[in-house]
DNA sequence: GAACTAATGTTATATTATAACATATCTTTA
DNA sequence: TAAAGATATGTTATAATATAACATTAGTTC
């Protein structure tokens, strides 16, 4: 990793306390490297930086603006460089798409389990990711109701925050 | 409408029929028209045609196809037509887009209240929408939880209808 | 270290969507 | 009904998002 990655590693440091979120990035990333570690994977400085990247942000983040970002601390930086890191941590649930944005997540809180359900502020552009699953009794019922079986999920819901209200 | 149009028209009256939903095209044609009427805004062709073109499919269409499509029954058809249009009907409930799939999708029962919540099929890439709403009520719980005030949801949900199981 | 596998670099292009301005059509009203 | 204003569409260009295909590099195994 780059001087600059851990500058802005410290950076994102700060500005998690700000926020009140339960990792900082040393955490998020010794996190990240176990749940590589346990699936067989590895967890290679690309992924590392894009991981650190969008988890600094605490909000969605955009793959040409993570490009731009990237391209900053790395060379050789192309649109396929940064969709395949993201697919690999999509994958590893290390990060989530919102699909209704084109953008980018990290969790905030990525020990404990997460269901991929998001609530976004429309005016301060916050996202919060619903900790428990209210959802998963109302998917259960679908799953027998419609006889559908439900492999996974996209729920994004959109309004105001309470600081936006 | 040209007689182009009339002939797909009834082409997916019996598709419809066939797939046993409810409305066949010139009622929904009709509903479409009504709901345009109350809102004080203009059926065109050409919202007609798109509408015709979305509602016929009965499955996910994607802009670029129904700009192709749209191409064979009239002339200076770009990009930004098709847009229009399809932004146009979803102001007004009548198409909706699954952003999961970037695609656009009519209602196959527009007479009832829709919630926009669907139910896709990975295999046969059918979507059902649901016609009540198994999720209101959670949603009203994670309003008063979260203190969110929610305004609009995208919840798709992906897996294996019964055919496909 | 040779052979194999996985990851990344590199170039090109596909797909999805919007901007900006010109023209046509509809609506209102003098 | 003609002029004025508003709405919709035509037209050209380009922005934004994403993938394909193949070459190269870096790890892993034997």
């Amino acid at each position: 990793m780059t001087d600059r990655l851990q500058e802005s590693s410290k950076n994102a440091l700060s500005f998690a306390c700000k926020r009140n979120h339960a990792l900082c990035i040393e955490e998020a990333l010794e996190h990240a490297k176990r749940v590589c570690e346990r699936a067989g994977e590895r967890f290679t400085d690309l992924r590392k930086q894009v991981f650190a990247i969008v988890w600094a942000e605490h909000k969605p983040v955009k793959a040409y603006d993570l490009l731009s970002e990237l391209s900053s601390i790395r060379k050789g930086v192309a649109p396929a460089t940064v969709y395949r890191a993201l697919d690999f941590l999509k994958s590893q649930g290390l990060v989530h798409k919102l699909e209704s944005l084109n953008a980018y997540l990290g969790c905030s809180q990525p020990e404990t389990e997460h269901h991929g359900h998001f609530l976004i502020c429309e005016c301060c552009e916050e996202v919060r990711e619903l900790e428990f699953a209210p959802f998963s009794q109302s998917i259960d019922e679908i799953e027998k109701a419609q006889k559908f079986q439900i492999k996974h999920t996209t729920i994004e819901l959109f309004g105001r925050c309470i600081k936006c209200q």
